[in-house]
RNA sequence: GGCCCCAUCGUCUAGCGGUCUAGGACUCCGGCCUUUCACGCCGGCAACACGGGUUCGAGUCCCGUUGGGGUCACCA
C-alpha cells in the first residue's frame, strides 16, 4: 500500500514550493491507489496553531488537493498533530537511549558553541567531543550536581557509511562520521523534528517519503533513528526545490522585494495589486505575494491552471504534452520522470497557462467566477439580481479573452458606475476628442443618429455607424475612437458595438452629451 | 570552508549511444487579421558549460575542471 504525506509546519501561508511537493505526493498516492496524509509539524510552535494552519488547509482545498487522513479527517494512524504525540516521542527517545544509540548530554549551549568555534578556527569539521555525555547514573548525578540540564543526543557512528537509494537521485552514500550528534530531545522533554518525523512516518505507515531536496542531507540521521528503532525504512524521493525566477536559488517567501525587481514577476504582482486595490483589499506582505498561493486565489486565478503549471515544474511526460486534467496527471505521474535539477518559477509561463485555461471557461461559469469581485468592489448589489447577472454575462462575453483572471472584470467597472461619475482618461480624451478638429462635431451628429436608431443591438449599431461613416465620406477611425472615449472614458476596451449595446441607448446618449461639454 | 546534489535555447523541458544539421512550450522579434486593447494565425531568433577518455559512433556512458545550488541549530 502506497502512503505518502506532506508535513507542513503551521506558518500561516502555503508556499508555491510546498504546493509542488504536496502535489507530487498527492499524485503519487493517487496514481498507486494509495493514501495521501497531511500531518502537522508543530513540535516547535508557540504561535496559534489553529490560526496558522487554516490558510494552509484552505489553500489545499482551493487547489483541490485532498487528504485522506489529517486535520479534519481523522484516520486510524492519528493523531496528525505532532504536538499531540509527545509521549510517543518520549518512548522512542527512551528506546534509543536504552539501546545506547543516544545519550544524555549535559553540555551547556555555550560550551558546544566554544567547541564549534574552536573547530572552525582550526579549519576542522566540528565533531562534538562528547565531553558532557553521561551514560551512567553516576555521571548523570555528577553533572546534575553542577546544576546542569540534559538534552538527548544521537550517538552517531564515527565510521562507516550509509547508502540511500533515492527514487529521484539514485544512490547517495554518506560517511557517518560527517553526521553530528544531533539533539532529538530538549531539556524540557519536547522532541525535535527528526525524531518526530521518523516516528510519525512509521506510525502513519508512510511508504514513500517524497520531499524537497534540502532534506536530503537530513536523511542519514533519520535513517539512523529509524534503524535504531527497528523500523522498516520508507522509500525516499528527494525532488528538487522550486527556484527563484531567473536564478537557481530556492524560492523564498521573504525575498518579495528582490523578486519585484524581476520585470515579469513584478507584472504578476502589479496586476494583482491593481485588482486588490479596486477590491479594497488590505494588502499584507504576508499573503499578498506571488510566492504564496493565497495571492492567486485573491486575484482570481484558476486552481487548475496553477496546478497544471506547477506540475511541470520538475516533471514532464514527454516532448510535447503540457496540458493535463487531474485524471491525466494521476494516470501519468511517475517519480522516474521527475527532473533532478531545480526548476525556476516562471511568471510568464504561469500567466500563459492561466490565460489558456481561462479562455476555455464557458461564459456562464465565468460569470459566476467574476460576480464576487464585482460585489466585493461594491459595483453591484448583493444579492445579485437576474438583470445584473445578464448584464455581466454580456460583458463577459464581449470581453472574451481579455479577462485572464477573474479580477479582470474590474477593468470594466465603467459599465457599473453611474454615468455622471464616469471619469475620463485625460490623455485619451485629449487625443481623441479635443485634438482632432472634427471629432466633437462628428460625435454630436452621430449622437443624433443614435438617438433615432431603430434598434440598439451590436449588429445594427455596426451598420448604423458604417452607414454614417459612408455618408460622411470619412474613415471609421475618425469617429470610433472619439466615441469609445466618450462612452467608456478609456482609449481601449472590447468591441465598440458590444460596448454601446451593453450600455444601452439612454446611457450612451448621456455619456456622449457629457463628454461633449 | 566541509559534505551532498545538479548542469540541453532567456525560462520549463524532450532526448535513456546512431533516426539530433537537437524536438515542443512560454517569452521575444517580424508579418497577417483589425475600430482600440487583447485573442487568433503564419514565420523567425535562440541551447547540448569546458577538457579528457570509452566507442566504429556521445547531448546521451566514465573521469576531471568550471559553474550553480542545498546543507552544516536545543528550526521545520
Amino acid at each position: 500500500m502506497v502512503r505518502t504525506r506532506f508535513a507542513p509546519s503551521p506558518t500561516g501561508y502555503l508556499h508555491i514550493g510546498g504546493v509542488r511537493t504536496a502535489l507530487f505526493n498527492w499524485l503519487f498516492a493517487r496514481r498507486h491507489g494509495g493514501q495521501f496524509i497531511l500531518r502537522i509539524d508543530d513540535t516547535d510552535q508557540q504561535r496559534n496553531v489553529a490560526e496558522s494552519l487554516e490558510p494552509i488547509l484552505a489553500g489545499f482545498r482551493w487547489l483541490g488537493i485532498d487528504w485522506d487522513e489529517g486535520p479534519d479527517k481523522e484516520g486510524p494512524h492519528g493523531p496528525y498533530f505532532q504536538s499531540q504525540k509527545l509521549n510517543r516521542y518520549q518512548q522512542a527517545a527512551d528506546k534509543l537511549l536504552d539501546a545506547g544509540l543516544a545519550y544524555r548530554d549535559y553540555a551547556r549551549p555555550e560550551e558546544i558553541q566554544t567547541e564549534r568555534e574552536a573547530a572552525q578556527s582550526a579549519k576542522r569539521d566540528f565533531i562534538y567531543s562528547r565531553r558532557w555525555m553521561a551514560e551512567t547514573d553516576r555521571q548523570q548525578a555528577a553533572f546534575e550536581a553542577e546544576d546542569r540540564q540534559s538534552v538527548v543526543r544521537l550517538k552517531m557512528p564515527r565510521e562507516g557509511s550509509v547508502v540511500i537509494d533515492d527514487l529521484v537521485r539514485g544512490r547517495v552514500e554518506v560517511q557517518w562520521a560527517r553526521e553530528q550528534d544531533h539533539v532529538i530531545q530538549r531539556a524540557d522533554g519536547t522532541c525535535l523534528y527528526h525524531l518526530a518525523s521518523v516516528v510519525d512516518d512509521y506510525d502513519m505507515q508512510i511508504s514513500h517519503v517524497i520531499r524537497a531536496e534540502e532534506h536530503l542531507s537530513n536523511t542519514p540521521r533519520q535513517v539512523f533513528i529509524a534503524q535504531g528503532l527497528g523500523y522498516e525504512l520508507p522509500q525516499y524521493a528527494h525532488v528538487p526545490f522550486v527556484a527563484e525566477p531567473g536564478s537557481k536559488n530556492k524560492l523564498s517567501k521573504r525575498k518579495l522585494e528582490k523578486y519585484l525587481k524581476n520585470r515579469e514577476f513584478a507584472k504578476i504582482y502589479d496586476h494583482g495589486q491593481r485588482i486588490a486595490e479596486r477590491l479594497g483589499l488590505e494588502i499584507s506582505a504576508d499573503t499578498f505575494n506571488p510566492v504564496i498561493v493565497d495571492f492567486y486565489e485573491q486575484v482570481g486565478y484558476l486552481p487548475d491552471a496553477i496546478i497544471n503549471y506547477i506540475l511541470l515544474l520538475g516533471w514532464s511526460l514527454d516532448d510535447k504534452t503540457e496540458e493535463f486534467t487531474r485524471d491525466e496527471m494521476i494516470e501519468n505521474f511517475s517519480l522516474e520522470r521527475v527532473n533532478k535539477a531545480p526548476a525556476s518559477f516562471d511568471p510568464q509561463k504561469l500567466t500563459a497557462f492561466q490565460s489558456r485555461y481561462m479562455s476555455r471557461v464557458p461564459a456562464d461559469e465565468k460569470v459566476l467566477l467574476v460576480l464576487p469581485y464585482l460585489e466585493t468592489a461594491g459595483l453591484i448589489d448583493s444579492p445579485v439580481t437576474d438583470e445584473t447577472k445578464a448584464m455581466v454575462g454580456k460583458i463577459v462575453q464581449a470581453a472574451g479573452d481579455r479577462i485572464t483572471v477573474s479580477g479582470d472584470i474590474l477593468d470594466y467597472a465603467d459599465f457599473f458606475t453611474a454615468d455622471d461619475e464616469l471619469t475620463y482618461d485625460e490623455k485619451a480624451f485629449e487625443k481623441r476628442l479635443r485634438k482632432p478638429p472634427d471629432a466633437a462635431a462628428l460625435l454630436a451628429d452621430f449622437k443624433e443618429i443614435l438617438a433615432a436608431a431603430e434598434s440598439f443591438d451590436a449588429e445594427s449599431l455596426e451598420k448604423t455607424l458604417k452607414d454614417f461613416v459612408e455618408a460622411r465620406g470619412i474613415k471609421i477611425g475618425q469617429i470610433i475612437h472619439a466615441l469609445r472615449v466618450a462612452v467608456t472614458g478609456k482609449a481601449q476596451g472590447f468591441g465598440m458595438f458590444e460596448t454601446l449595446a451593453i450600455l444601452g441607448r439612454e446611457r450612451c446618449l448621456v455619456r456622449i452629451e457629457q463628454a461633449l461639454k
